[in-house]
DNA sequence: ATGACGTGAGTATCACGA
């Protein structure tokens, strides 16, 4: 069972890449980040010809997410539901071949000290929360997402420029080493490539992705029983050539 | 100069991304 994450931002403007991609990649379930449409505005119609469920959690202009799949998933919902008042479209969760997925899209924190980087922080305690108060760690749960952390100094191309920046700031990765460590989640990405220094994302200015000046802050986070079925996990950087393409490459496991 | 691009909204320029 293939499962993948993209940050495809703007899924209408990018829906020939994506439908290539399902194609070309066939994943059992692809959960998308930024959509930036409302549900209704949505390319279900494209989606579903090349073979494809959606559920779709959409806002207009920002975020959205979706959990797209070849067979139907169960126990749909959409938002953290907490309890709190918040509008933001940046999870959606449901259950597939026994395994529990959270498709999720953290909040960016724009710049340390600003109101979005205290909410960054507050989106992720309440996360934990609900991940501590839903789910047990014997489970077959998964995140993956974009995260918008970069956690540690292999996953920053120049761990020095970034020490104060927002996706590296020590209180976002404590947020996130918190998150994982709440239910013994693991990185399975890194566990699978201990050494390695590769990334997910890459900015659209400064020729970034040529020089491979990126971050990696795309994510697959498995409880213990779930990671032992992983035995495969990469970064498709292919898909972040061309012309007009994501800021963000997918990313996917294998598991058996 | 770690230097500025892409998207949606709305129709000039701004908010936002990371």
């Amino acid at each position: 069972m293939k499962i993948a994450t993209w940050n495809i931002n703007s899924v209408r403007a990018r829906v020939d890449r994506l439908v290539a991609w399902l194609k070309a990649q066939a994943p059992d379930v692809l959960c998308l980040q930024e959509l930036k449409c409302t549900n209704e505005q949505f390319p279900r119609a494209e989606i579903e010809a090349c073979g494809y469920r959606a559920e779709v959690f959409g806002q207009k202009t920002y975020n959205g997410v979706a959990i797209l799949s070849r067979a139907e998933v169960g126990d749909v919902q959409r938002g953290l539901n907490d309890g709190v008042d918040d509008d933001e479209a940046r999870l959606i969760s449901a259950t597939f071949n026994g395994v529990h997925l959270i498709g999720l899209y953290a909040p960016n924190g724009q710049e340390v000290g600003s109101p979005a980087y205290a909410y960054k922080l507050e989106w992720y305690a309440r996360l934990t929360r609900v991940l501590e108060q839903r789910y047990q760690s014997d489970q077959a749960l998964l995140l993956c997402g974009d995260f918008n952390v970069a956690p540690d100094d292999l996953d920053v191309w120049d761990p020095r420029y970034f020490a104060d920046k927002t996706l590296f700031t020590r209180p976002e990765r404590e947020a996130f080493k918190k998150l994982r460590d709440s239910l013994g989640l693991v990185d399975a990405w890194r566990t699978l490539h201990p050494d390695l220094k590769a990334f997910s994302w890459w900015d659209y200015r400064l020729l970034a992705f040529p020089k491979n000046t990126g971050l990696r802050i795309d994510h697959f986070l498995l409880t213990p029983s779930l990671m032992a079925r992983c035995k495969a996990s990469e970064i498709d950087r292919e898909a972040r050539k061309g012309k007009q393409p994501s800021d963000h490459a997918p990313v996917w496991v294998e598991l058996t």
